[in-house]
RNA sequence: GUCCCCGUAGCUCAGUGGACAGAGCAGCGGUUUUCUAAACCGCGGGUCGCAGGUUCGAAUCCUGCCGGGGACGCCA
């Protein structure tokens, strides 16, 4: 439609019928298209003529009159033969809209489309599409996920199936540290646990603790004991172990990564070393006080950045710097990092190093999802893995599920804090909005059985069989899909997803209301609402694929 | 003190330059001999934190202020 318009405005011009845009001329706006809210105002809105008129200096009337006549003439003409027939008018308000009415031929088509490449119905493809890589939740292995991480998990892997639909390559990646006093900490309390002494000072204090110590197989137990590091030779064990029981929870949120990657192998395989060295010899690295620091201020941070501390040791900006190298040495054109908004003093630092070493410093993008403040009876519930008290993921699956769990996050846009009820969640959980969406789901599964009982098809095509009033409206909502998922993937969002399929719900609702779709008297009409109806079933699924969550055929 | 995010209906949140500001929940009233009532229909509900500014047009952009959260380490 963007490009429609786009032509027509260019016919006009060619045409002597407005000034070329350009240098001496006007400058060119950017052509908008949007979805009007009101149905009066057709199915596509402009506000190009009105972008126009300041720098033509012409009525923004006029502007649009003569776009518009174009954009009918070049949707008739035998040269757009190809789109003959999809525009049914264009019309002209003030105070300088052109609205566009699609036809019933191109939502018939649509139609026929859905039905006959269902798998493929939502997902679209970008003219630009990238190797993305969307490292998330990477919480350290020292104890469960736990609903602190929820957020982070479900924005992460929203985000990814989000890139994935629209054309691009994702890969998922979840990155944890193996190999500092975290770890050795885990396996202090661990022992500690075994020998029946008090937890040590930054010690784990939670259930699972006991749970490792009564767990830890005994050829482990004997090389910690012949260790000059017990603890962190146990927190070796005992941090893999959690790791997998990370692994399972996020498996039951329906959140696989393709990666895991160590902090450990960052060093051992030398990417941090060589970051460090990209970065010394473009000049942004010296020495102070005993420790190596990035000249962080040449970028505009307020202060430069220590690399390795004065007893040698690196910090974890460090190990950050060589993830950059080691990421984009994979042929990534676009690094995101979904952190919480506590991480927000290290973008800068780590962005900054990416421009350093010569990579392009868009590509390095940071999302900070804020803080979800977890509420019971109206006491804020403090989560801390060293004392031990917070409630896992893994129970909160247990008291609202996963699909409600992922539709509210999904609904919700990533820069808002949210209290979150455990109360009141669970008894929201009954009346979610998912349930909205997946009942229309199973409604028209329901009829789609019935329909094979009693012996009706739908139709092959649909191609001028629309018929009436209520079709063409559920046809529109059903046509607007891809544009959906196109919108969430370029604003990495996924409320539009969430807003779409509870607006397709309630369309489908309202036509369920006045049309019956299974009429055996009237075969002609049952197949072509029983089309509509499976192209609209395909579409929910989709839809709710597109957010990890379940379509049951019955509820 | 500096920087970042947020402030929209009773509640939880959408809407970030367009046409009368929306949804769910909560409240009130109605709908079922029919393909699933987890549905549908109707009603009430708003100084879009406040004040200026830019624009043909501002919840949306800019400035200031108020309120809430977060970050400012040789921690991770």
């Amino acid at each position: 439609m963007t490009l429609a318009l786009t032509e027509a405005w260019r016919r006009v011009v060619a045409s002597g019928g407005l000034p070329a845009p350009g240098p001496g001329g006007a400058e060119s706006p950017p052509v908008q298209v949007e979805r009007p809210a009101n149905p009066e105002h057709g199915d596509f809105a402009s506000s190009l003529a009105m972008k126009l008129a300041r720098p033509y200096r012409r009525p923004p009337l006029a502007i649009a009159e003569a776009i518009a006549n174009e954009l009918l003439k070049g949707s008739t003409s035998p040269a757009a033969a190809g789109r003959s027939g999809l525009i049914e008018s264009v019309e002209v308000a003030p105070p300088g809209f052109i609205n566009v009415r699609l036809s019933d031929s191109a939502l018939e088509q649509t139609i026929d489309r859905v039905l006959a490449e269902p798998a493929t119905w939502g997902t679209v493809q970008v003219p630009n599409p990238q190797h993305v890589n969307v490292e998330f939740v990477s919480a350290n292995p020292t104890g469960p996920l736990h609903i602190g991480n929820a957020r982070g998990a479900f924005v992460g892997d929203l985000l990814a199936r989000v890139l994935t639909a629209a054309g691009h390559q994702v890969t998922r990646e979840y990155y944890f540290n193996d190999f500092n006093a975290q770890v050795r900490n885990l396996g202090a309390s661990v022992l500690a646990v075994r020998a029946g002494e008090p937890i040590p000072q930054d010690g784990y204090h939670g259930d699972y603790v006991g749970d490792l110590a009564r767990e830890v197989p005994p050829e482990v137990l004997a090389e910690a004991a012949a260790s000059d590091d017990p603890g962190g030779r146990i927190g070796l064990w005992a941090s893999e172990r959690v790791r997998a029981g990370i692994e399972d929870s996020l498996e039951r949120l329906g959140v696989h990564f393709d990666l895991w990657k160590t902090e450990g192998s960052l060093h051992r395989e030398g990417w941090v070393a060589r970051a460090v060295e990209r970065l010394r010899a473009g000049g942004y690295v010296y020495e102070q006080g005993g420790a190596t620091w990035f000249r962080s201020t040449a970028f505009g941070d307020d202060k430069d950045r220590v690399i390795y501390r004065s007893n040698g040791e690196p910090t974890y900006f460090a190990s950050d710097i060589g993830y950059v190298t080691e990421k984009f040495s994979r042929g990534f054109d676009h690094l995101i990092y979904v952190w919480g908004a506590d991480h927000h003093g290290t973008v800068a630092r780590v962005r900054n190093a990416a421009e350093a070493m010569g990579y392009d410093k868009a590509a390095v993008e940071m999302i900070l999802i804020a803080w979800v403040r977890f509420v019971r009876e109206g006491r804020e519930i403090s989560m801390s893995k060293r004392s031990g008290e917070f409630i896992t993921l893994d129970d909160l699956l247990d008291e609202v599920g996963v699909d409600a769990a992922r539709w509210f996050f999904g609904s919700r846009g990533h820069t808002t804090g949210i209290d979150f009820d455990i109360e009141l969640a669970k008894k929201q959980s009954a009346e979610n909005p998912v349930y909205y969406v997946q009942y229309a789901h199973a409604r028209i599964a329901s009829i789609l059985r019935k329909g094979t009982e009693r012996g009706l098809t739908h139709a092959p095509s649909m191609a001028g069989a629309l018929g009436g009033e209520p079709e063409a409206v559920l046809a529109r909502a059903v046509a607007r899909f891809p544009e959906v998922v196109e919108d969430a993937a370029a604003a990495e969002e996924t409320q539009g997803v969430t807003a779409y399929a509870t607006e397709l719900a309630t369309t489908f609702h309202g036509f369920y209301r006045d049309a019956r779709v299974l009429e055996p008297d009237e075969p002609e009409r049952s197949a072509r609402r029983l089309a509509l109806v499976a192209a609209t079933r395909i579409t929910i699924a989709n839809a709710l694929g597109l957010l990890g969550i379940s379509a049951p055929e019955s509820m």
